[in-house]
DNA sequence: GTATGATTCAAACAACTGTTTGAAACAGGT
DNA sequence: ACCTGTTTCAAACAGTTGTTTGAATCATAC
Protein backbone atom coordinates (compact mmCIF):
# COMPACT_ATOMS: atom_id res chain seq x y z
CA UNK A 1 0.00 0.00 0.00
CA UNK A 2 1.17 3.16 -0.83
CA UNK A 3 -0.33 5.07 1.72
CA UNK A 4 -1.34 3.28 5.10
CA UNK A 5 -5.38 2.47 5.28
CA UNK A 6 -6.61 4.86 2.70
CA UNK A 7 -9.87 2.98 2.70
CA UNK A 8 -10.20 3.04 6.70
CA UNK A 9 -9.40 6.55 6.93
CA UNK A 10 -12.35 7.28 4.55
CA UNK A 11 -14.49 5.19 6.08
CA UNK A 12 -13.81 7.08 9.45
CA UNK A 13 -14.50 10.20 7.95
CA UNK A 14 -17.71 9.37 6.07
CA UNK A 15 -19.08 7.56 9.44
CA UNK A 16 -18.31 11.27 11.25
CA UNK A 17 -19.66 13.40 8.77
CA UNK A 18 -22.43 11.05 7.80
CA UNK A 19 -23.59 11.14 11.61
CA UNK A 20 -23.07 14.99 11.48
CA UNK A 21 -24.42 16.31 8.17
CA UNK A 22 -26.42 13.27 6.53
CA UNK A 23 -25.65 11.70 3.36
CA UNK A 24 -27.37 14.26 1.06
CA UNK A 25 -25.29 16.81 2.54
CA UNK A 26 -21.97 15.51 2.85
CA UNK A 27 -19.86 15.79 -0.65
CA UNK A 28 -16.80 13.62 -1.19
CA UNK A 29 -15.01 16.64 -1.03
CA UNK A 30 -15.77 16.93 2.49
CA UNK A 31 -14.88 13.36 3.28
CA UNK A 32 -12.11 13.35 1.34
CA UNK A 33 -10.69 16.22 2.45
CA UNK A 34 -10.80 15.20 6.31
CA UNK A 35 -9.26 11.85 5.33
CA UNK A 36 -6.71 13.71 3.86
CA UNK A 37 -6.55 11.76 0.68
CA UNK A 38 -7.07 12.86 -3.15
CA UNK A 39 -10.63 13.27 -4.26
CA UNK A 40 -10.55 9.92 -6.58
CA UNK A 41 -9.95 7.70 -3.67
CA UNK A 42 -13.16 6.89 -2.73
CA UNK A 43 -14.39 5.86 -6.41
CA UNK A 44 -11.26 3.89 -6.18
CA UNK A 45 -12.11 1.99 -3.54
CA UNK A 46 -15.69 1.82 -3.27
CA UNK A 47 -16.58 2.90 -6.86
CA UNK A 48 -19.60 4.64 -5.78
CA UNK A 49 -20.93 6.95 -3.15
CA UNK A 50 -23.72 4.53 -2.44
CA UNK A 51 -21.10 1.96 -1.89
CA UNK A 52 -19.29 3.73 0.25
CA UNK A 53 -21.90 4.34 2.42
CA UNK A 54 -23.05 0.66 2.27
CA UNK A 55 -19.81 -0.40 3.59
CA UNK A 56 -20.14 2.55 6.40
CA UNK A 57 -22.65 0.28 7.66
CA UNK A 58 -21.89 -3.21 6.93
CA UNK A 59 -18.07 -3.00 8.64
CA UNK A 60 -20.02 -2.80 12.11
CA UNK A 61 -23.53 -4.07 11.62
CA UNK A 62 -22.16 -7.48 10.62
CA UNK A 63 -20.23 -7.65 13.80
CA UNK A 64 -23.20 -6.10 15.60
CA UNK A 65 -25.82 -8.41 14.83
CA UNK A 66 -23.18 -11.59 15.02
CA UNK A 67 -22.78 -10.61 18.78
CA UNK A 68 -26.58 -10.24 19.04
CA UNK A 69 -27.16 -13.43 17.46
CA UNK A 70 -24.29 -15.24 19.36
CA UNK A 71 -25.44 -13.88 22.90
CA UNK A 72 -29.24 -15.10 21.98
CA UNK A 73 -27.70 -18.67 21.30
CA UNK A 74 -26.05 -18.69 24.72
CA UNK A 75 -29.42 -17.63 26.47
CA UNK A 76 -31.42 -20.26 24.66
CA UNK A 77 -29.28 -22.99 25.21
CA UNK A 78 -28.90 -21.81 28.94
CA UNK A 79 -32.48 -22.41 28.86
CA UNK A 80 -33.13 -25.74 27.33
CA UNK A 81 -36.03 -25.07 25.06
CA UNK A 82 -38.04 -23.22 28.19
CA UNK A 83 -38.90 -19.94 27.30
CA UNK A 84 -36.80 -16.67 28.11
CA UNK A 85 -37.63 -14.18 30.51
CA UNK A 86 -38.48 -11.02 28.25
CA UNK A 87 -36.32 -9.01 29.97
CA UNK A 88 -33.16 -11.21 29.35
CA UNK A 89 -34.20 -11.13 25.17
CA UNK A 90 -34.36 -7.28 25.45
CA UNK A 91 -31.49 -7.16 27.33
CA UNK A 92 -29.62 -9.14 24.42
CA UNK A 93 -31.35 -7.28 21.44
CA UNK A 94 -30.77 -3.57 23.15
CA UNK A 95 -27.76 -4.40 25.44
CA UNK A 96 -25.32 -5.16 22.85
CA UNK A 97 -26.09 -1.98 20.23
CA UNK A 98 -25.84 0.23 23.90
CA UNK A 99 -22.53 -1.29 24.64
CA UNK A 100 -21.64 -0.48 21.31
CA UNK A 101 -23.01 3.06 21.30
CA UNK A 102 -20.84 3.08 25.01
CA UNK A 103 -17.39 3.11 23.04
CA UNK A 104 -16.67 6.38 21.78
CA UNK A 105 -13.11 6.12 21.58
CA UNK A 106 -13.47 3.34 18.57
CA UNK A 107 -15.97 5.28 16.48
CA UNK A 108 -18.87 2.95 17.96
CA UNK A 109 -20.51 6.14 19.47
CA UNK A 110 -20.63 7.51 16.35
CA UNK A 111 -22.31 4.93 14.17
CA UNK A 112 -25.08 4.24 16.52
CA UNK A 113 -26.09 7.84 16.27
CA UNK A 114 -26.03 7.62 12.46
CA UNK A 115 -27.49 4.34 13.08
CA UNK A 116 -30.12 5.96 15.09
CA UNK A 117 -30.84 8.57 12.56
CA UNK A 118 -30.94 6.52 9.96
CA UNK A 119 -33.70 4.40 11.01
CA UNK A 120 -35.99 7.57 10.77
CA UNK A 121 -34.86 8.30 7.39
CA UNK A 122 -34.21 5.46 5.05
CA UNK A 123 -32.96 7.28 1.63
CA UNK A 124 -34.72 4.39 -0.78
CA UNK A 125 -31.42 2.46 -0.87
CA UNK A 126 -30.78 2.54 2.05
CA UNK A 127 -33.95 0.60 3.51
CA UNK A 128 -33.45 -2.56 1.48
CA UNK A 129 -30.02 -2.57 2.57
CA UNK A 130 -30.58 -2.21 6.09
CA UNK A 131 -33.99 -4.76 6.06
CA UNK A 132 -31.87 -7.78 4.50
CA UNK A 133 -28.89 -6.69 7.60
CA UNK A 134 -31.38 -7.54 9.89
CA UNK A 135 -34.09 -10.22 8.69
CA UNK A 136 -32.27 -12.98 10.22
CA UNK A 137 -31.76 -11.55 13.79
CA UNK A 138 -35.40 -9.94 13.63
CA UNK A 139 -36.62 -13.04 12.92
CA UNK A 140 -34.71 -14.72 15.75
CA UNK A 141 -36.14 -11.79 18.44
CA UNK A 142 -39.57 -12.09 17.44
CA UNK A 143 -39.79 -15.48 18.04
CA UNK A 144 -37.69 -15.72 21.00
CA UNK A 145 -40.36 -12.68 22.47
CA UNK A 146 -43.58 -14.47 20.88
CA UNK A 147 -42.77 -16.97 22.92
CA UNK A 148 -41.61 -15.97 26.06
CA UNK A 149 -45.02 -13.80 25.97
CA UNK A 150 -47.94 -16.71 25.25
CA UNK A 151 -50.63 -15.21 26.94
CA UNK A 152 -50.24 -11.34 24.72
CA UNK A 153 -51.31 -11.17 20.66
CA UNK A 154 -48.56 -11.33 18.68
CA UNK A 155 -49.15 -8.13 16.88
CA UNK A 156 -49.12 -6.29 20.12
CA UNK A 157 -45.76 -7.82 20.94
CA UNK A 158 -44.52 -6.79 17.33
CA UNK A 159 -45.79 -3.22 17.89
CA UNK A 160 -44.19 -2.43 21.23
CA UNK A 161 -41.20 -4.11 19.70
CA UNK A 162 -41.58 -1.45 16.90
CA UNK A 163 -42.17 1.32 19.55
CA UNK A 164 -38.91 0.45 21.60
CA UNK A 165 -36.70 0.93 18.10
CA UNK A 166 -38.21 4.09 18.06
CA UNK A 167 -37.26 4.75 21.38
CA UNK A 168 -33.54 3.29 21.49
CA UNK A 169 -32.80 4.99 17.93
CA UNK A 170 -34.27 8.63 19.39
CA UNK A 171 -32.23 8.00 22.51
CA UNK A 172 -28.93 7.03 20.29
CA UNK A 173 -29.51 9.66 17.83
CA UNK A 174 -28.40 11.80 20.35
CA UNK A 175 -30.00 14.85 19.47
CA UNK A 176 -32.90 16.42 21.50
CA UNK A 177 -33.98 18.50 19.00
CA UNK A 178 -37.05 19.99 21.52
CA UNK A 179 -34.58 20.24 24.55
CA UNK A 180 -36.29 18.42 26.74
CA UNK A 181 -33.45 17.14 28.84
CA UNK A 182 -30.72 18.47 30.25
CA UNK A 183 -27.90 20.54 27.18
CA UNK A 184 -25.21 18.46 28.49
CA UNK A 185 -27.27 15.45 29.54
CA UNK A 186 -26.45 13.63 25.64
CA UNK A 187 -23.43 14.12 25.26
CA UNK A 188 -21.15 13.57 28.37
CA UNK A 189 -21.41 9.32 26.89
CA UNK A 190 -22.86 8.32 30.27
CA UNK A 191 -23.89 5.37 28.52
CA UNK A 192 -24.67 3.06 31.31
CA UNK A 193 -27.09 5.26 33.04
CA UNK A 194 -28.67 5.68 29.59
CA UNK A 195 -28.95 2.24 29.17
CA UNK A 196 -30.45 1.57 32.59
CA UNK A 197 -33.32 4.23 32.13
CA UNK A 198 -34.74 3.06 28.85
CA UNK A 199 -34.19 -0.65 29.91
CA UNK A 200 -36.73 0.01 32.75
CA UNK A 201 -38.56 2.62 29.96
CA UNK A 202 -39.17 -0.36 27.24
CA UNK A 203 -39.68 -3.16 30.00
CA UNK A 204 -42.67 -1.01 31.69
CA UNK A 205 -43.85 -0.16 28.32
CA UNK A 206 -43.89 -4.55 27.01
CA UNK A 207 -45.39 -5.07 30.15
CA UNK A 208 -48.11 -2.37 30.33
CA UNK A 209 -51.87 -3.61 29.97
CA UNK A 210 -53.38 -4.50 26.90
CA UNK A 211 -54.83 -1.26 24.61
CA UNK A 212 -58.35 -1.25 24.56
CA UNK A 213 -58.68 -1.16 20.42
CA UNK A 214 -61.77 1.02 18.94
CA UNK A 215 -63.92 -1.63 17.38
CA UNK A 216 -63.00 -3.21 14.00
CA UNK A 217 -59.27 -2.87 14.58
CA UNK A 218 -58.54 -5.80 16.37
CA UNK A 219 -60.04 -7.92 12.74
CA UNK A 220 -59.96 -5.72 9.94
CA UNK A 221 -63.13 -6.42 7.88
CA UNK A 222 -62.68 -7.61 4.45
CA UNK A 223 -64.43 -5.32 2.38
CA UNK A 224 -61.74 -6.58 -0.99
CA UNK A 225 -62.05 -9.69 -2.49
CA UNK A 226 -64.33 -11.19 -0.12
CA UNK A 227 -64.15 -14.43 -1.79
CA UNK B 1 -53.62 37.38 -7.63
CA UNK B 2 -52.57 35.83 -10.87
CA UNK B 3 -53.32 32.09 -10.08
CA UNK B 4 -55.11 31.32 -7.44
CA UNK B 5 -53.60 30.09 -4.36
CA UNK B 6 -49.82 29.52 -5.66
CA UNK B 7 -48.40 29.81 -2.37
CA UNK B 8 -50.71 27.21 -0.39
CA UNK B 9 -49.75 24.44 -3.48
CA UNK B 10 -46.10 25.26 -3.37
CA UNK B 11 -46.37 24.62 0.15
CA UNK B 12 -48.56 21.14 -0.24
CA UNK B 13 -46.19 20.05 -2.97
CA UNK B 14 -43.02 20.97 -0.63
CA UNK B 15 -44.76 18.96 2.42
CA UNK B 16 -45.33 16.28 0.30
CA UNK B 17 -41.58 15.73 -1.14
CA UNK B 18 -39.83 16.35 1.86
CA UNK B 19 -41.60 14.14 3.59
CA UNK B 20 -40.85 11.49 0.74
CA UNK B 21 -37.33 12.17 0.02
CA UNK B 22 -36.34 14.97 3.07
CA UNK B 23 -35.18 18.12 2.54
CA UNK B 24 -31.76 18.11 0.64
CA UNK B 25 -32.66 15.17 -1.99
CA UNK B 26 -35.84 17.58 -2.84
CA UNK B 27 -34.91 20.00 -5.28
CA UNK B 28 -37.06 23.24 -6.15
CA UNK B 29 -37.74 21.96 -9.72
CA UNK B 30 -39.71 19.15 -8.48
CA UNK B 31 -41.43 20.86 -6.17
CA UNK B 32 -42.65 23.42 -8.79
CA UNK B 33 -43.15 20.80 -11.33
CA UNK B 34 -45.59 19.05 -8.77
CA UNK B 35 -47.15 22.24 -7.99
CA UNK B 36 -47.75 23.32 -11.49
CA UNK B 37 -45.89 26.71 -11.02
CA UNK B 38 -42.80 28.51 -12.41
CA UNK B 39 -39.53 27.79 -11.31
CA UNK B 40 -39.10 31.67 -9.72
CA UNK B 41 -42.40 31.11 -7.92
CA UNK B 42 -40.62 29.78 -4.76
CA UNK B 43 -38.00 32.81 -4.47
CA UNK B 44 -40.96 35.27 -5.34
CA UNK B 45 -42.94 34.23 -2.29
CA UNK B 46 -40.83 31.99 0.26
CA UNK B 47 -37.29 34.23 -0.37
CA UNK B 48 -35.71 31.30 -0.34
CA UNK B 49 -35.82 27.15 0.06
CA UNK B 50 -34.66 27.59 3.72
CA UNK B 51 -37.52 29.74 4.58
CA UNK B 52 -39.70 27.68 2.45
CA UNK B 53 -38.59 24.64 4.97
CA UNK B 54 -39.56 27.14 7.47
CA UNK B 55 -42.94 27.86 6.54
CA UNK B 56 -43.85 24.22 5.46
CA UNK B 57 -43.18 23.40 9.23
CA UNK B 58 -44.44 26.98 10.64
CA UNK B 59 -48.45 27.10 8.97
CA UNK B 60 -49.09 23.62 10.89
CA UNK B 61 -47.07 23.47 13.63
CA UNK B 62 -48.19 26.78 15.81
CA UNK B 63 -52.07 25.46 15.15
CA UNK B 64 -50.90 22.49 16.43
CA UNK B 65 -48.82 23.73 19.91
CA UNK B 66 -51.64 26.06 20.36
CA UNK B 67 -54.44 23.68 20.25
CA UNK B 68 -52.27 21.72 23.02
CA UNK B 69 -51.90 24.76 25.04
CA UNK B 70 -55.54 25.15 25.19
CA UNK B 71 -56.48 21.97 25.66
CA UNK B 72 -53.88 21.94 29.21
CA UNK B 73 -55.34 25.09 29.81
CA UNK B 74 -58.73 23.70 30.19
CA UNK B 75 -57.35 20.57 32.15
CA UNK B 76 -55.71 22.40 34.89
CA UNK B 77 -59.43 24.47 34.86
CA UNK B 78 -61.14 21.80 35.53
CA UNK B 79 -58.28 20.69 38.44
CA UNK B 80 -58.42 23.74 40.02
CA UNK B 81 -54.68 23.49 41.50
CA UNK B 82 -54.83 19.81 42.16
CA UNK B 83 -52.06 18.06 40.11
CA UNK B 84 -53.33 16.32 36.99
CA UNK B 85 -53.42 12.41 36.50
CA UNK B 86 -49.96 11.82 34.12
CA UNK B 87 -52.30 9.97 31.68
CA UNK B 88 -54.27 12.57 31.00
CA UNK B 89 -50.85 14.98 31.00
CA UNK B 90 -50.27 12.29 27.97
CA UNK B 91 -53.19 12.29 26.32
CA UNK B 92 -53.34 15.95 25.86
CA UNK B 93 -49.66 16.19 24.04
CA UNK B 94 -49.68 13.08 22.63
CA UNK B 95 -53.23 13.03 21.34
CA UNK B 96 -53.08 16.12 20.01
CA UNK B 97 -50.55 15.06 17.50
CA UNK B 98 -52.01 11.78 16.61
CA UNK B 99 -55.56 13.39 15.83
CA UNK B 100 -53.52 15.51 13.48
CA UNK B 101 -51.79 12.59 12.27
CA UNK B 102 -54.76 10.55 11.43
CA UNK B 103 -56.28 13.37 9.21
CA UNK B 104 -55.25 12.00 5.95
CA UNK B 105 -56.92 13.70 3.60
CA UNK B 106 -56.27 17.52 4.78
CA UNK B 107 -52.25 16.86 5.03
CA UNK B 108 -52.24 16.12 8.67
CA UNK B 109 -50.79 12.60 8.47
CA UNK B 110 -48.32 14.04 5.78
CA UNK B 111 -46.89 16.49 7.60
CA UNK B 112 -46.97 14.43 10.97
CA UNK B 113 -44.40 11.70 9.24
CA UNK B 114 -42.25 14.49 7.94
CA UNK B 115 -42.82 16.00 11.68
CA UNK B 116 -41.08 12.68 12.96
CA UNK B 117 -38.48 12.32 10.87
CA UNK B 118 -37.07 16.00 11.52
CA UNK B 119 -36.98 15.28 15.10
CA UNK B 120 -33.69 12.76 14.51
CA UNK B 121 -32.19 14.70 12.09
CA UNK B 122 -32.42 18.31 12.96
CA UNK B 123 -30.74 19.73 9.62
CA UNK B 124 -28.91 22.67 11.63
CA UNK B 125 -30.85 25.34 10.62
CA UNK B 126 -34.09 23.96 11.67
CA UNK B 127 -33.45 22.70 15.32
CA UNK B 128 -32.70 26.39 16.28
CA UNK B 129 -36.58 26.93 14.66
CA UNK B 130 -37.87 23.98 16.20
CA UNK B 131 -36.64 24.22 20.03
CA UNK B 132 -38.17 27.78 19.71
CA UNK B 133 -41.06 26.61 18.39
CA UNK B 134 -41.60 24.14 21.28
CA UNK B 135 -40.26 25.65 23.84
CA UNK B 136 -43.39 27.56 25.77
CA UNK B 137 -45.14 24.20 25.21
CA UNK B 138 -42.29 21.73 26.49
CA UNK B 139 -42.38 24.30 29.32
CA UNK B 140 -45.67 23.96 30.34
CA UNK B 141 -46.14 20.39 29.99
CA UNK B 142 -42.60 19.37 31.84
CA UNK B 143 -44.30 21.31 34.52
CA UNK B 144 -47.48 20.01 34.82
CA UNK B 145 -45.96 16.18 34.92
CA UNK B 146 -43.38 17.32 37.19
CA UNK B 147 -46.50 17.71 39.52
CA UNK B 148 -48.08 15.22 38.57
CA UNK B 149 -45.59 13.17 39.68
CA UNK B 150 -43.94 14.49 42.77
CA UNK B 151 -42.47 11.03 44.11
CA UNK B 152 -40.47 10.79 41.06
CA UNK B 153 -37.10 12.52 40.52
CA UNK B 154 -37.56 15.36 37.56
CA UNK B 155 -34.14 13.89 35.92
CA UNK B 156 -36.16 10.68 35.48
CA UNK B 157 -39.54 12.07 34.40
CA UNK B 158 -37.82 14.12 31.60
CA UNK B 159 -36.39 11.31 30.41
CA UNK B 160 -39.00 9.55 30.07
CA UNK B 161 -40.67 12.33 28.35
CA UNK B 162 -37.86 11.99 25.89
CA UNK B 163 -38.20 8.56 25.10
CA UNK B 164 -41.67 8.93 24.51
CA UNK B 165 -40.99 11.32 21.99
CA UNK B 166 -38.89 8.87 20.22
CA UNK B 167 -41.59 6.30 20.22
CA UNK B 168 -43.87 8.69 18.43
CA UNK B 169 -41.50 10.02 16.35
CA UNK B 170 -41.07 6.56 14.97
CA UNK B 171 -44.15 5.09 14.88
CA UNK B 172 -45.34 8.85 13.32
CA UNK B 173 -42.77 8.61 10.64
CA UNK B 174 -44.35 5.73 9.04
CA UNK B 175 -41.47 4.15 8.47
CA UNK B 176 -40.82 0.53 9.56
CA UNK B 177 -36.82 0.17 7.98
CA UNK B 178 -36.70 -2.94 9.70
CA UNK B 179 -39.71 -4.24 8.77
CA UNK B 180 -41.10 -5.32 12.41
CA UNK B 181 -44.41 -5.00 12.13
CA UNK B 182 -46.70 -6.33 9.13
CA UNK B 183 -46.05 -4.57 5.58
CA UNK B 184 -49.38 -2.91 5.16
CA UNK B 185 -49.97 -2.46 8.96
CA UNK B 186 -48.51 1.18 9.22
CA UNK B 187 -49.87 2.92 5.98
CA UNK B 188 -53.52 1.36 6.19
CA UNK B 189 -54.46 4.67 8.84
CA UNK B 190 -55.98 3.20 11.30
CA UNK B 191 -54.59 5.78 13.42
CA UNK B 192 -56.79 5.37 16.18
CA UNK B 193 -55.52 1.62 16.76
CA UNK B 194 -51.80 3.08 16.87
CA UNK B 195 -53.23 5.85 19.37
CA UNK B 196 -54.25 3.00 21.93
CA UNK B 197 -51.22 1.15 21.37
CA UNK B 198 -48.90 3.71 21.28
CA UNK B 199 -50.53 5.11 24.98
CA UNK B 200 -50.72 2.37 26.33
CA UNK B 201 -46.93 1.28 25.91
CA UNK B 202 -46.11 4.94 27.06
CA UNK B 203 -47.95 4.69 29.94
CA UNK B 204 -46.27 1.72 30.79
CA UNK B 205 -42.73 3.34 30.12
CA UNK B 206 -43.75 6.12 32.11
CA UNK B 207 -45.13 3.78 35.16
CA UNK B 208 -42.26 1.49 35.22
CA UNK B 209 -40.20 1.24 38.32
CA UNK B 210 -37.32 3.21 38.57
CA UNK B 211 -34.09 1.72 36.77
CA UNK B 212 -30.59 0.98 39.03
CA UNK B 213 -28.53 3.44 38.42
CA UNK B 214 -24.86 2.78 38.25
CA UNK B 215 -22.85 4.15 40.82
CA UNK B 216 -21.69 7.90 40.76
CA UNK B 217 -24.39 8.65 37.95
CA UNK B 218 -27.34 9.71 39.89
CA UNK B 219 -25.25 12.82 41.62
CA UNK B 220 -22.13 13.34 38.92
CA UNK B 221 -18.73 14.21 40.57
CA UNK B 222 -17.97 17.54 39.80
CA UNK B 223 -13.83 17.15 39.18
CA UNK B 224 -13.59 20.48 36.64
CA UNK B 225 -13.93 23.52 38.44
CA UNK B 226 -14.26 22.43 42.08
CA UNK B 227 -14.67 25.74 43.30
C1' DG C 1 -58.40 53.03 -22.02
C1' DT C 2 -54.33 53.82 -18.98
C1' DA C 3 -51.44 53.59 -15.26
C1' DT C 4 -49.80 50.84 -11.25
C1' DG C 5 -48.34 47.32 -8.57
C1' DA C 6 -48.29 42.36 -7.99
C1' DT C 7 -47.36 38.08 -10.08
C1' DT C 8 -45.70 34.82 -13.64
C1' DC C 9 -42.56 33.26 -17.01
C1' DA C 10 -38.44 31.54 -19.84
C1' DA C 11 -33.78 31.98 -19.74
C1' DA C 12 -29.56 32.42 -17.89
C1' DC C 13 -26.22 32.54 -13.86
C1' DA C 14 -22.42 30.90 -11.01
C1' DA C 15 -21.41 27.36 -7.88
C1' DC C 16 -21.25 22.82 -6.70
C1' DT C 17 -22.15 17.78 -7.35
C1' DG C 18 -20.35 12.73 -8.28
C1' DT C 19 -17.60 10.67 -11.58
C1' DT C 20 -13.92 9.88 -15.08
C1' DT C 21 -9.42 10.32 -17.13
C1' DG C 22 -4.57 9.66 -18.07
C1' DA C 23 -0.35 10.43 -16.30
C1' DA C 24 2.60 10.00 -12.26
C1' DA C 25 4.34 7.59 -8.07
C1' DC C 26 4.73 3.57 -5.66
C1' DA C 27 5.55 -1.36 -4.27
C1' DG C 28 7.43 -6.00 -4.87
C1' DG C 29 9.26 -9.79 -7.64
C1' DT C 30 12.46 -11.46 -11.06
C1' DA D 1 18.22 -2.84 -13.64
C1' DC D 2 13.40 -3.98 -15.51
C1' DC D 3 8.67 -5.15 -15.53
C1' DT D 4 3.88 -5.36 -13.38
C1' DG D 5 0.09 -4.34 -10.98
C1' DT D 6 -1.66 -1.19 -7.49
C1' DT D 7 -2.49 3.18 -5.74
C1' DT D 8 -2.34 8.33 -5.87
C1' DC D 9 -2.85 12.67 -8.03
C1' DA D 10 -4.39 17.06 -10.54
C1' DA D 11 -7.46 18.24 -13.89
C1' DA D 12 -11.38 18.07 -16.31
C1' DC D 13 -16.20 16.31 -17.26
C1' DA D 14 -21.21 16.66 -17.74
C1' DG D 15 -25.10 17.37 -14.99
C1' DT D 16 -27.72 19.56 -11.35
C1' DT D 17 -28.36 22.83 -7.77
C1' DG D 18 -30.54 27.38 -5.73
C1' DT D 19 -30.94 31.88 -7.21
C1' DT D 20 -31.36 36.03 -10.21
C1' DT D 21 -32.91 38.70 -14.12
C1' DG D 22 -35.82 41.44 -17.15
C1' DA D 23 -39.55 41.19 -19.87
C1' DA D 24 -44.40 39.63 -20.18
C1' DT D 25 -48.83 39.07 -18.03
C1' DC D 26 -52.35 39.78 -14.81
C1' DA D 27 -55.73 42.30 -11.62
C1' DT D 28 -57.43 46.50 -10.09
C1' DA D 29 -58.37 51.38 -9.59
C1' DC D 30 -58.68 55.68 -11.74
Amino acid sequence: MAEIDTRQRILDAAESLFTEHGFDATTLRQITGAAEVNLAAVNYHFGSKEELIREVFRRRLTWLNQQRLQELDRLEAEAGGAPLKPSRILEVFFGVALKMAADSKGGGRTFMRLLGRTYTKPSEFVRGFLAEEYAAVLARFKAALIKALPGVPQEEILWRFHFMMGAMSYAMSGTDALHIVAKHALDDGDAEALYARLMSFMLGGLRAPLPMLPAGSAKRPRIKKAA
